[in-house]
DNA sequence: GTAATACGATACATGATATATCATAAGTGG
DNA sequence: CCACTTATGATATATCATGTATCGTATTAC
């Protein structure tokens, strides 16, 4: 990890910083590069010396915002599906806007798919960890995949949905239908990996 | 379902089998709604008189492929978790460029969600029999979705890791991971459902 | 046949992206 | 503190796709 210039790394905090602001005002889409440096005070042209295009941009801040919330999650090794859940959908519910405008602001699905690779690189070491030297019924590959993909598509009905339920129940619904759901169908019969 | 007009008819299929063309030759967002109008001999502002965008285009395309599916799943209402799988991942792999394209090709997430809502109205009802009267141990409207965005899902991590498996399998592992672990997660545990 | 409406063609306004250039400021390493 | 490297600001500009307006013509519905 080199070294990072000063300059550097205080354009990308301004950057991100003014990105999460607009995107509490309005819709990703309509939000223009141009808006995004006047609000940061820096000039138009240095964006794209950082960025390619402002998805890029909105995508190296969630996955700043993931890798904070892997840190809040700590190394609870014992109980980590656990509390994984509640504290994954009240993060959710405390950057509602932001999470909103990848539903409703014509985000490129690869913003998506950048968000859960990160949420699989955080998942797979804990499931990793319990499946040992088990033989699996499903590829452990696609088993992280789909439990990181579908954590964030229940975040998506909540979303969509009004969030009709408390963090904490959604954490529950997310142990029993996915944690739950993938663990008894991916492990043998005759085991039930520590649950 | 008022009458369309023979010559409205004729423009939509002209303009769908022209964005099903370019689809297999280039990326989505280097399509320009220029290039479709050429490729289907149609003028260019006919274009805006049908559709607001070329997503939204896109989205009726899929929905329509998504109710030919449906109608060759058919009526086998007692094996159609089984049966589903296998056609739906071959469905895929008979479309796989129009479906990469969704991943790769710069696609709102918006198309993505028409799509899952589409496959949400086909699945649903096949749930809703099989659930009965059953009290569940979380929302049927939750678990419906669940199922249908997985099965996406799975469908995209299948296209991105370079089709390893067959349809077939793909089929089972949708069947085992999904079908199954949604199942045992909602059902009481004094009941099977059937499987 | 007649009225309604969809289409083709064209021109045009708009706005965002992206690049090029150069003088200046800030930071780095010693 | 100094010399060198690098990032930034400001500005101009090219490019290109989107979206709209208009009008004469052709097709369709009844």
């Amino acid at each position: 990890m080199a070294k990072v210039d000063r300059r550097v790394a205080r354009t990308h905090r301004l950057l991100g910083e003014a990105l999460l602001q607009l995107v509490q005002e309005e819709r990703f889409d309509a939000i223009t590069i141009r808006a995004i440096t006047e609000r940061a005070d820096i000039g138009y042209a240095t964006f794209f010396r950082h960025f390619d295009s402002k998805e890029e941009l909105l995508s190296a801040q969630l996955e700043q915002m993931i890798r904070q919330l892997e840190q809040m999650v700590g190394d609870h090794t014992e109980d980590y599906f656990e509390r994984e859940g509640t504290l994954f959908y009240r993060h959710i519910q405390n950057n509602e806007l932001l999470y909103r405008s990848l539903l409703s602001g014509n985000v490129s699905t690869r913003v998506l798919r950048r968000l859960r690779d990160a949420l699989v690189r955080v998942i797979r070491p804990h499931m990793e960890r319990h499946a040992a030297e088990l033989t699996l019924l499903v590829p452990l590959e696609i088993a992280a995949n789909h439990m990181a993909a579908s954590a964030l598509e229940l975040a998506g009905w909540w979303l969509e949905n009004g969030m009709p339920y408390p963090p904490e129940k959604m954490g529950h619904i997310y142990e029993q239908l996915i944690v739950q759901g993938t663990w008894q169908a991916i492990l043998p019969e005759d085991n039930d990996g520590g649950f």
